[in-house]
DNA sequence: TGTTTATATGTCAATAATGACATAAAGGAG
DNA sequence: CTCCTTTATGTCATTATTGACATATAAACA
């Protein structure tokens, strides 16, 4: 079983989901396409790790609705014990500016600026995110610990939201060195 | 094209280097094995956008050592102009600590603790760097801009920094988490 | 003298990931 | 009533990436 397929019953520990609906929640964590997500959900039912149930809908089309199994929960803890995959990051951008030097100045401001601008809407999507998650929980979310369900969302919020602001201030120090 | 070869053209625009310095080098921006990047160049030799000449070694084994052609560089200036993808990461510890309920805090210390070590190593990876940079620049490097050579990698490379030292704060603070 | 490690280049099968194509239901805009 | 968008699920060809296999040189180490 590969990493993604993992990250799906990770995603179905916390609530029954719909293939659509774990495509669009794995995307902070996983990148990955509705063409890669729907078959590989429909090899986890076949090992038993996840089950579903269609679901009518009278507002939208009808989805299939998947929820992890005791097997699908063993397979994970395994999972987790074993030792971690270095984290891969490919960033087209980083490639262009190592040689930006071969454009002039105001190219080089325009690429930075239509980075500078996802990572603001990126920052605005995790502070939602932030809201959202203290709208379901009780505690305030600086007292959650490991033992609360909405705990390893909170510290990953939280980490994503350092990291964005990180690449914000150096589009700022960009900023200056463009100048 | 894919990125990856504009990625080797963009290091060749400093230095001529070999496939193998080649794939030594590309790791802090894009990460990709020897077997990826042998038959790229052999397909950018072919197309005319590198060149390449064989090179003696009398320590160590021979080399084909590529250099960028006039081509190469049109290509690149093209590329650079087009917009740029999204950057992508996954990181398989992300998955992990989002379902971390499942195991118990020792474990997940420990967890923790391996990349908060990696973290490190690649924080000190990037402090040598960076001393390079500056022993290869006749300015301070903070003084460098666009025109100047090494202005890419030492922002680049700064960027890595940041990156990485906003890692190791979270990983702090998630060890007060855990506590 | 044999073993391991780093350097160096390559191929190829398998896996991972994307992009294009396909279908369909429902809502909203015009 | 038609077109567009979002939701929803799926397949399939292509591309990207990895991992295994293969070979060779030279240094370091035992």
């Amino acid at each position: 079983m590969n990493t993604l397929s993992y990250g799906l019953l990770s995603l179905l520990t916390k609530n029954s989901r719909s293939g659509y609906e774990l495509m669009q929640h794995i995307q902070p964590f996983w990148s990955a396409k509705h063409s890669q997500i729907y078959p590989l959900l429909a090899q986890l039912e076949q090992k038993g790790h996840v089950a579903f149930v269609h679901v009518p809908q009278s507002d939208k089309p009808d989805k299939k609705v998947y929820s992890i199994t005791e097997q699908g929960k063993d397979a994970l803890r395994g999972w987790i014990a074993e030792p971690t995959d270095e984290p891969v990051t490919r960033d087209e951008l980083a490639l262009k500016v190592y040689c930006i030097g071969l454009v002039d100045k105001e190219q080089a401001k325009k690429m930075l600026a239509v980075r500078e601008l996802y990572y603001k809407k990126k920052k605005e999507r995790f502070n939602l995110l932030m809201d959202k998650i203290q709208q379901g929980s009780e505690k305030p979310l600086d007292q959650l610990d490991i033992g609360d369900d909405a705990f390893g969302m909170y510290v990953l919020v939280h980490k994503a939201t350092m990291k964005v602001d990180t690449d914000l201030y150096w589009c700022e120090w960009m900023k200056e060195k463009l100048k």
